[in-house]
DNA sequence: AAATCGGGGTC
DNA sequence: GACCCAGATTT
């Protein structure tokens, strides 16, 4: 073990760390738990934007916990993984209201917050208030297996301890804002997953890793996960301007999100399948119907699923009653948050 | 302890 | 196609 560590990784963000983004050096706790939330398994890239938006809609807490829950989920839809949403607007209405705006300082009390874990509650302790706790991300699990030679996997309980202890143990407790900051820009510009830059890292002699080569086999993963397939119908049924969609409520993706009504099968089915499906059995009963216009099928890859959707154009003459399905104005359509397929594909439709 | 939850970038 | 990303929560 190399004492030095630490201090190599603050020499190395003060001289040539030049890693830039929004929120770095932000001390409004509301910004850094939003930043915080947003990044949650979510590349730099493809937070910064969002967070902007976010800032600029909803200046405080109290913008935030005012707000309609749609007009927030809307400036979620594209970021994936939904319940961070959720949980964003249930802490900032407790925050607004039990906290009266303020938010806590204290690492448990900050932590006892919906959507906030050890990670979270460790990097707005320390960015916000300057605390002592130490940040445990996968740049940070990463960097430590690499540098210490270890090969316990990151997700395991044993695993998530050890390195909790050992990033608490190098944590600088006096500047741990600067030093939390470090570890992970330290692990995203040189310690990277793929392609490390070790002929330039200040950390080179060190490392237990490099030493044994095993750069590429540092950090260990236990569990891969397994991947399903489903095949989405979506019919889009118009009946006098309007459109019927229903928000997704079930324990599955996509949660609080919208849809149109949709039959799910467990593999790819004819177009005929389709009108026999209990799902237009029920909607329907036995009103004809007929199919305007019918899309490509569209393949969209989640990391443990495989989601093929079609959609299917229909138009009725008489309304349908359909319990939990509603029927919206056609120009209203847009104000909903959607899965991103069905987004991209209401794109195309208003290009087209 | 294992399973879930998105979408996008990189190799 | 596989892996990973400023992880948290439920089962």
């Amino acid at each position: 073990m190399s004492p030095d560590f630490s201090k190599k990784l603050l020499d190395w963000n003060k001289k040539e760390n030049n890693r830039a983004m929004p929120w770095k050096g932000e001390t409004d706790p509301y910004k850094i738990w939003l930043s915080e939330i947003i990044l949650q398994q979510t590349r730099v890239e493809q937070g910064w934007a969002y967070y902007e938006k976010f800032v600029k809609a909803f200046p405080t807490v109290h913008h935030l916990a005012k707000a309609p829950s749609q007009k927030v989920f809307k400036l979620w839809e594209g970021l994936g993984y939904y319940t961070r949403c959720k949980n964003l607007i249930e802490t900032a209405k407790k925050i607004s209201k039990d906290y009266n705006g303020k938010f806590p300082n204290s690492y448990e009390e900050i932590k006892s917050l919906k959507g906030i874990g050890p990670y979270t509650a460790a990097a707005i302790a320390s960015f916000a208030f300057n605390l002592p706790y130490a940040v445990v991300d996968g740049n940070v699990e990463r960097v430590l297996s690499r540098y210490f030679g270890i090969n316990t996997p990151v997700d395991t309980t044993s695993g998530k301890k050890i390195y909790a202890e050992l990033a608490n143990a190098f944590l600088d407790k006096k500047q741990a804002g600067i030093y939390n900051q470090s570890i992970m820009d330290f692990g995203a510009v040189i310690c990277k997953p793929q392609n490390p830059l070790c002929k330039v890292c200040p950390q080179q002699k060190d490392c237990q890793a490099y030493k044994h080569g095993l750069i590429e086999i540092l950090p260990v993963k236990a569990k891969k996960l397994q991947k399903k397939e489903r095949w989405f119908y979506y019919f889009i049924i118009e009946f006098d301007g309007g459109i019927y969609i229903r928000e997704r409520r079930e324990n599955d993706i996509w949660q609080s999100l919208y849809e149109f009504v949709l039959y799910e099968a467990k593999h790819a089915i004819t177009e005929k399948d389709m009108l026999r499906s209990d799902v237009i059995k029920h909607v329907f009963g036995k009103q004809k119907i007929a199919i305007n216009k019918i899309s490509n099928v569209y393949k969209q890859q989640l990391s443990h699923q495989t989601i093929h959707v079609q959609f299917i154009h229909i138009a009725i003459t008489k309304p349908i009653l359909v319990e939990e399905y509603l029927l919206i104005r056609r120009k209203d359509l847009m104000k909903y948050p959607f899965p991103k397929s069905i987004a991209v594909y209401l794109n195309e439709l208003k290009v087209s």
